[in-house]
DNA sequence: GAAAATCATTTAGGACTCCTTATCATTATG
DNA sequence: CATAATGATAAGGAGTCCTAAATGATTTTC
């Protein structure tokens, strides 16, 4: 079982750090390279991507969100208001925080954004519709264990909402159930960003969490 | 088969990509966070890291590496220069160009550098080894993509390699073969930076590529 | 209910990243 | 040999990113 290769070399878990880092490497290039022609940097660019997705945003918010301190976000917020894109204004309920939304230019720039880099889009379609779901699922993971670790803040996906459902269908093409929906999904559909997310409670979260890491049902089917 | 999920919200590709992007995002902070202890920046770790694998290299070499422009690769080796870390020399066979080299200070701060963030360890170690060896086999695929569409320079890895003998073996746990060392290998041993790495001519790397896609050794194996 | 602590954000300042365009040397090429 | 093409740097500008030190606004505490 084991081979030459096992003994020799860097671990497993460097290389495919490697990887990731040539990946990342490539967006951040894609990134600049397709802001470039909309005269926005790419931090610009992901502080429009996130108000477009999110609405209007404090200002602490989009520096957690785009894991950044707060002056660099305001930084890129300044650069984006006199670029008449996004608007400020004193919150209502905290009259210590601004409220950051999108001005009808941003909207319409936000939007000219959702266009990806073919680069890495081709390389994502490259592979099987199968693989697609099994990486999107692995990332899932990852993210959710960089979340419990703190490294990000909490996401608004699948793993960690109140409705999920995890490997609760016999079904191996849509195990999962969504309890907002009501409907039967896959690690196809697995979202990393829902709208309809709502935090469920840590218990719940990590027996959640089991569920969808094992996909054994032995007690739960017996009953 | 289709589901209510299949026809609403974003792709699956474009949901991938999003999770490619925060992987990114974390890592770029970790760069900060990581490189700040010592005093470098992302770009400059990256150089001294890159020097560390590679021995002396041109500028324009760095620059294509690491997908920056020459000119941001001047920047940041004439950084490193001023602390001492690189030193440059005209090449000898090109008067035109330099030969960038690490400084024996430079070599103990790259080599100080290797530690990964805890962050990003933990999570790619939170996927089960089989897992990895999968991401391993995904991220090999996209970076080949990559790599043919010209977005980075030929990497040293195994697929487009003379000694890739992809899906030779019967065994399922290590079904390719490396000439070079002649032996056999799995998903989990591919290689992205390999020391032995010789390209292989188009035509053989594209047969591989497809044997390495589809382990169906049909007309082969008869024969 | 005024002083003190806390919080959300901004200023200040510095080192770098990144780009584009332009300028030298040096090889190639015709 | 004169005209490219190439490898690297200079100049210049907008922005990223940090830490540390202000501002205001809002709670807390005595």
């Amino acid at each position: 079982m084991n081979t030459l290769f096992d003994d020799i070399g860097e671990p497993l878990a460097r290389r495919v750090g490697g990887g990731l880092a040539k990946i990342a490497m490539v967006m951040r290039h894609q990134a600049w390279a397709q802001g470039g022609a909309h005269g926005l940097t790419p931090t610009q660019a992901q502080v429009l991507t996130l108000l477009r997705g999110r609405g209007a945003l404090r200002l602490s918010a989009i520096a957690d969100e785009l894991a950044i301190t707060a002056p660099t976000a305001s930084d890129a917020v300044a650069a984006l208001r006199r670029k008449a894109l996004v608007e400020k204004r004193r919150a209502a309920e905290d009259r210590r925080a601004v409220a950051i939304s999108l001005t009808p230019s941003g909207i319409e720039a936000a939007s000219g954004l959702t266009e990806w880099p073919d680069v890495l889009r081709a390389a994502i379609e490259d592979l099987s519709p199968d693989e697609q779901a099994l990486l999107l699922k692995m990332l899932t993971k990852m993210i959710r264990t960089l979340q419990v670790q703190g490294a990000i803040p909490v996401q608004r996906m699948c793993a960690g909402c109140r409705h999920f459902r995890p490997n609760v269908h016999d079904d191996a093409d849509t195990p999962h159930h969504c309890a907002f929906v009501n409907a039967a999904f896959g690690n196809r559909h697995l979202r990393l960003d829902c709208g309809d997310f709502e935090a469920a409670d840590a218990a719940i979260s990590a027996a959640n969490w089991r569920q969808f890491l094992s996909p054994h049902r032995s007690q739960e089917n017996e009953k």
